[in-house]
DNA sequence: TCTGGGGTCCTCATCCTT
DNA sequence: TCTGAAGGATGAGGACCC
């Protein structure tokens, strides 16, 4: 028996929304409600980011190529996703969160981490106050989750996993190797293709198996930080602590075109568009990058990334841009046919505004884009873009439609 | 079957500084 | 002044996650 007022050994609890963004358009649109739905891509190169139940029984899963969902399930109704609509209805649900715990550490839209070791005086045990989050979620949101009640983060995401769809499941601090011994080690955080593979080459399925394997075995295959990594989950393991804000430490966007672009005019519009989409969430979140980094997949799906450190950071796109366009005509390439284009961020600091604080010079281009910003916080996003980006009338070599967003 | 978009983290190689 | 080791920063790529 545990103490009186001791924590309660299963204090974390993974929330995981169901089929999250189909179900937040099934709220928009009733309609849409009880018939099978993707939300995606619906262009010849998109692929599922959401299913609703009635669509996964034909098979139709995340990340699954829209054509072949559509042969899956010919009645699928294809919509395309709204992020600003998922965003406002995840912090609401989020908010009903917090009024059980200020520990709450979102880890996507559609889940989060939440440790309850202090709110048990108030609410209840753990696996109380998981149903009533369910109970609250379904009447004040009309959205069905799944929670998982465990000892540790992990456990707990697993957890929520098993009791999908529409349920609780509770991993007690006992049962720990009951729950993961008869698991497949693809189930297991971190374990992925190709790690999978290589642990079928040992005789690894299950976590039974992998839990029996010698260290030394499984430092030789996987390196020494993936195999402390999975000795320490397929022990049940781990000792992170619910993290309640971790700031970005990477800003990007990347557009796939539903045909493969080569023209370099054509290619460096692209590059300009993304540049200036990154650094408009860059100045939103009050950061300037140093590293800008751009991605290239060619047409035979072959990806590349090169990156550089600028001597100033920066939050305009003008600057990103410069900076992403030297790197992509740096490349040895004639005329290469470009299936992605993609740019990013990293070693985000202080915005170029408190650079300025503290006597750097100044960004010639930050007042510009601070007034694009003014203009598109009063008129909305496609109020104001730059000429070169909005230079779009119809030419002869006008490139090919970019996939609708 | 034909592969999105936005991220994090890890590993390895190389260069530079101490 | 030269040399080598150690360690940090940077750059590239890959695996993985939702």
């Amino acid at each position: 028996m545990p103490p009186p007022n001791a924590p309660p050994p299963e204090p974390f609890l993974h929330v995981d929304m169901d089929a999250f963004y189909a179900s937040v358009e099934a709220k928009h649109d009733p309609s849409l409600k009880g018939v099978p739905v993707a939300v995606g891509g619906s262009g010849p190169r998109g692929v599922v980011m959401s299913a609703s139940y009635e669509a996964r029984k034909f098979g139709v899963r995340s990340a699954m190529p829209s054509a072949r969902a559509r042969r899956l399930c010919p009645n699928l109704t294809f919509v395309s996703p709204n992020f600003s609509r998922y965003k406002a209805e995840s912090e609401k649900v989020i908010e009903i969160f917090f009024s059980f715990t200020p520990l709450v550490e979102q880890i996507s839209l559609d889940e989060a981490f939440l440790d309850v070791s202090g709110a048990s005086r108030l609410f209840g045990e753990p696996a109380t106050i998981a149903q009533r989050i369910r109970e609250r979620v379904r009447d004040e949101r009309e959205l069905v989750c799944s929670v998982g009640v465990a000892p540790n983060k992990f456990l707990a995401k697993l957890a929520s996993a098993k009791a999908k769809p529409d349920g609780v499941c509770h991993v007690k601090a006992g049962e720990t190797a009951a729950f993961l011994d008869p698991l497949p080690v693809q189930d297991l955080w971190g374990v992925g293709e190709q790690t999978a593979t290589a642990l079928e080459r040992l005789g690894v399925r299950t976590v039974a198996e992998l839990r029996a394997l010698p260290d030394g075995v499984l430092q030789r295959a996987l390196g020494p930080g993936l195999a402390g990594h999975l000795h320490d989950i397929a022990r049940g393991r781990d000792e992170r602590a619910v993290v309640v804000h971790e700031p970005a430490k990477q800003v990007s966007a990347e557009e796939t075109f539903d045909t493969d672009l080569d023209a370099p005019e054509h290619l460096h519009r692209e590059l300009l568009r993304l540049a200036e989409r990154v650094a408009t969430r860059l100045r939103k979140d009050g950061v300037a990058a140093r590293t800008v980094t751009v991605k290239v997949r060619f047409a035979n799906f072959k990806t590349i990334t090169r990156s550089r450190t600028m001597a100033e950071p920066s939050d305009t796109g003008a600057r990103l841009y410069a900076t992403a366009r030297d790197l992509f005509n740096a490349l040895p390439l004639d005329r290469p046919r470009v299936r992605l284009l993609g740019v990013a961020a990293t070693g985000l600091g202080l915005s170029a505004t408190e650079q300025l604080r503290i006597g750097t010079r100044p960004d010639p281009w930050r007042d510009a884009s601070a007034a694009m910003d003014k203009v598109r916080t009063r008129f909305g996003a496609d109020a104001v873009d730059l000429a070169a980006i909005a230079d779009s009338e119809p030419r002869a070599d006008t490139p090919p439609r970019r996939r609708k967003k």
